[in-house]
DNA sequence: AATGAATGAGGGTTCATTCAT
DNA sequence: GATGAATGAACCCTCATTCAT
């Protein structure tokens, strides 16, 4: 529901009537409906965690785990509801300890992730840290907010292709430079 | 107030008082919230056209004139509000028919900007033109997300810096590959 | 606007852009909306009243001048918004006075209107006065709520004879006792 | 309420008020206002039919179920809303396939109830059975509109006689023909 | 532990009315 | 004398939340 009204649209009513219970029931087990979407929140980010976790342990070649992670199909799938976060972890506290752990995590293992990259000659060795990991970021909320671009993956998929090439060899550089 | 709380949590109420006038006199005049939500969107997308247009036709330098659209601090600034151009274009047929008016007209002017980049040698020529304003697009939208970044400039003056590179040059690509 | 809407629901703001005129013309004029009401309804029981008047003194047969009475087509036509006159009559003295001014001269015009008929033998002679209007009143009345049917004059025109019929001789009195 | 100012003034507020309750509760119960004015129609239409078949069912004699018809006491007392029903048989597909519905099966009850009339020698033979109801309901709604006149029944007892000889003999119709 | 019923606070909207121009 | 612009009071309605059962 919240994925399809927004969470700040989805009454807790209609929760309560599609999960098949009484909204009373909800406030005894969340206590409001703020701690209703606290915990879907929580549970969100730990499985979105987790999922990257797995992706970057994978036995998969770098690119292809690299592409997992920006083109993530699940994701999109999801119709991330960034008002949802963005509006929970503004205000919540806890939530706010959690995303900082999360955060400082994810980095963590990020950084170990791009320097297999740069040793395998993916990842320019030029580039901070910080300017690799928030350039991911960059592209992956921008690409989720063109989900639209994926909902048919064989009519773009020459798009798709070029997309891949645009965010490992930028506008300008040459396509011929392969490691 | 649409940018500080959003439009659905801006109320008439206090869209009013902030205008100094009665919420009745928002409706002689918008109709409905609806209707000022429609009118101040349009504005919106006009604006941002004719002020993208004004770089595109500028005196500066390709790069300078790109780095400009990507890195948008104006409409960073207005910390944009994706909710209500979606919601509003998603259900108003009129608004519809502009955007659409609008983004032909963009796609037009902006294939002939990076045919202007493309002579230049600062975009590469096997880049089919959807793909070059997806990637923008996507960039844009990616660091609309981040508006934090920008928030204290010479802070994060290196990273803003390095992101640049990023666009153009990718993960991968030589910077030394200057044209 | 009456007619179509009832007064209730006519704003001032509409019933001035009928008129040609902006609101605060119709408050120059008339001091409220109750004002213009008052006004109108006094406009329409005057008209009336003369309207009867002119039946009465009128040349035709007695039964002919009581039809035009009891089926008053124009009085149909004009859709008479009962809740009007109800609602103003009921709250306004002032159109109380008038009411029972021109009540009392309608009365004494019919009374002599009835004492023609009685002399002719149209009316029985045993009824009191006060019966005889209240009767008419109440047809007239019912009549009204049936506007429909005098719609279309001719494909009721078979039923409207035998209603006259009714009011004449009743459900049970012999049709054969003309005069 | 809807008696005293008509269900358009009647607000949901005061309603709830006499009800003992609070708005919400209305909404909870009935979804709108209209759903609200919607049920109770169909309430009033159910109980009024049920009451007719009750009369035109019992053991009285023929020209009392009549009088009981006529002279509604109870329907008076319930200053009938016209407009109510009105407005929402209009403007209500349900209601108004339950209007046509009980409308055609108390057609078919007053046939028979107005066979036996006819038969006992108190209804004209001649007299068409549309016409006869058309009558019966010309007289209902317009001794509605006068409802005042049985506010006090035996002030006006003698008017009352009158009014009932009226409609059975007409204005002209000789009394001594009874059956 | 679950619920049905109830509610207070607040949101969008309408409209008779006013008043400076 | 006419008006455009503004408004306060009120109306219908929603929804997160509570509580006795």
């Amino acid at each position: 529901l919240f994925k399809t009204v927004g969470f700040r649209r989805a009454t807790v009513h209609d929760i309560a009537e599609r999960a098949g219970v009484s909204p009373a029931t909800i406030y005894n087990h969340f206590g409001s409906k703020e701690g209703l979407v606290r915990d879907v929140v929580k549970r969100l980010m730990l499985d979105t965690t987790e999922k990257y976790w797995a992706i970057m342990d994978g036995d998969r070649p770098f690119l292809e785990r690299l592409e997992l992670i920006v083109f993530d199909k699940e994701e999109l799938s999801r119709q991330y509801d960034g008002e949802l976060v963005q509006a929970v972890a503004s205000s919540d506290p806890e939530i706010q300890q959690l995303a900082e752990y999360l955060y400082g995590q994810a980095t963590e293992r990020m950084v170990t992730f791009f320097e297999e990259g740069r040793t395998l000659g993916y990842v320019n060795p030029e580039l901070s840290r910080e300017a690799v990991l928030t350039y991911l970021d960059i592209l992956r909320k921008g690409i989720l907010a063109h989900a639209d671009l994926f909902a048919e993956p064989e009519k773009n998929a020459q798009l798709v292709r070029e997309l891949s090439s645009l965010y490992l060899y930028g506008l300008l550089g040459k396509r011929d430079a392969s490691p």
